[in-house]
DNA sequence: GTCAGGGCTGACCGATCGGACAGTTAAGGT
DNA sequence: ACCTTAACTGTCCGATCGGTCAGCCCTGAC
């Protein structure tokens, strides 16, 4: 009963983006889109190269806009782009939370699934810990910041020794957390 | 040619160890562990009940070092409580880096993978940009902090209306980099 | 009426993956 | 020499997934 110049298009859109922030991009299968959708696999083929091309028409808008933020930067000089760094990338993220999560989903489960159930459990309590116990939603929302940053930076391959390296993870994160004194 | 009592449990969990953080653990089959360690894909499941297993026994000491601090953090007053759960957090994730970047891959990947090819480059200048464009590793560290920061925090279900949020994360962003905010 | 074409589908395909299983080899105790 | 047992493997299997293809159905132009 072909629906109205290709409606079906923007309802695959919108369940592939729930579907993947939800199960992550590799977790879900196109039998899942269509089924939520109420069309076929092969319909989704149709109206897509193929799940890549799905995934892609989802992403470019905040890639686009990143590349926007990159070149609105060039043009700064070094003392105001950090500032302008700072409230753009936040924006960004802010913006495209949804994009953000499907690229995230994958750590989420995983950390959820491996060796001890108990991680998001004991994720937890750190936050609340690193929160200091408060129950100020702007100190856990710090905590959250100090628990991605130390993670992002020990994943990432900047070639700083361990213990240089140690050093300002510490130094920074009190910093995040307004427990230290600013100079440097 | 059976090999001295198990030797190749030990290569194996190397091998895995290597090739997970390498290509993730969903991008890693039983069959890339089994060619690098030289057997067969069946003597994988004669040592390790499934590819499951195999993960579980790799991140299992972080998880049971982890368990660790929590217990340790549970004893500390709400105002030691900060300082130590930094300290032995951080001290965690380095120690642990090569599960850290295990469970990271699958973001990495997504990330250069998709939408626009761009992104890794943009996502560097962004870095240099957090920096001040200084090459001090120092402040290159706390410009990923900040990455990550922003992106986890993002990535979370913290019930903070986005406005209040924004404002939090700018402000946390801006202590990390230790570019205290002049106004507000 | 009929013809064309976009929208859509069921059925099928090849590849890949995790896993099961019977059988083989080598070592060590008796 | 014989037997037991651990170590290891070749082969097969079922499931899943992304993707292809011939063809059906509905609509609108003529």
């Amino acid at each position: 009963m072909a629906r109205s110049a290709s409606a079906l298009r923007g309802q695959i859109l919108e369940a592939a983006l729930h579907l993947f922030a939800a199960r992550g991009y590799r977790g879900t299968s196109l039998h899942d889109i269509a089924t939520v959708v109420g069309c076929s696999k092969a319909s989704l083929l149709y109206h897509f190269a193929g799940k890549d091309a799905i995934l892609t028409e989802l992403l470019s808008p905040a890639g686009e806009a990143l590349a926007a933020l990159d070149a609105e930067l060039t043009g700064l000089g070094d003392e105001r782009v950090v500032e302008a760094a700072v409230t753009g990338y936040v924006e960004l993220a802010l913006r495209f939370r949804r994009e953000v999560k499907i690229i995230f989903q994958d750590v989420t489960e995983m950390i959820c699934h491996s060796a001890l159930a108990g991680i998001p459990d004991t994720a937890d309590r750190l936050v609340t810990a690193l929160a200091g116990r408060s129950t100020d939603p702007k100190r856990r929302v710090t905590a959250y910041m100090v628990l991605g940053a130390v993670f992002m930076t020990c994943a990432s391959d900047v070639d700083v020794p361990d213990d240089a390296l140690r050093d300002e993870l510490v130094r920074g994160a009190l910093r995040t957390l307004d427990r230290a004194p600013r100079t440097l």
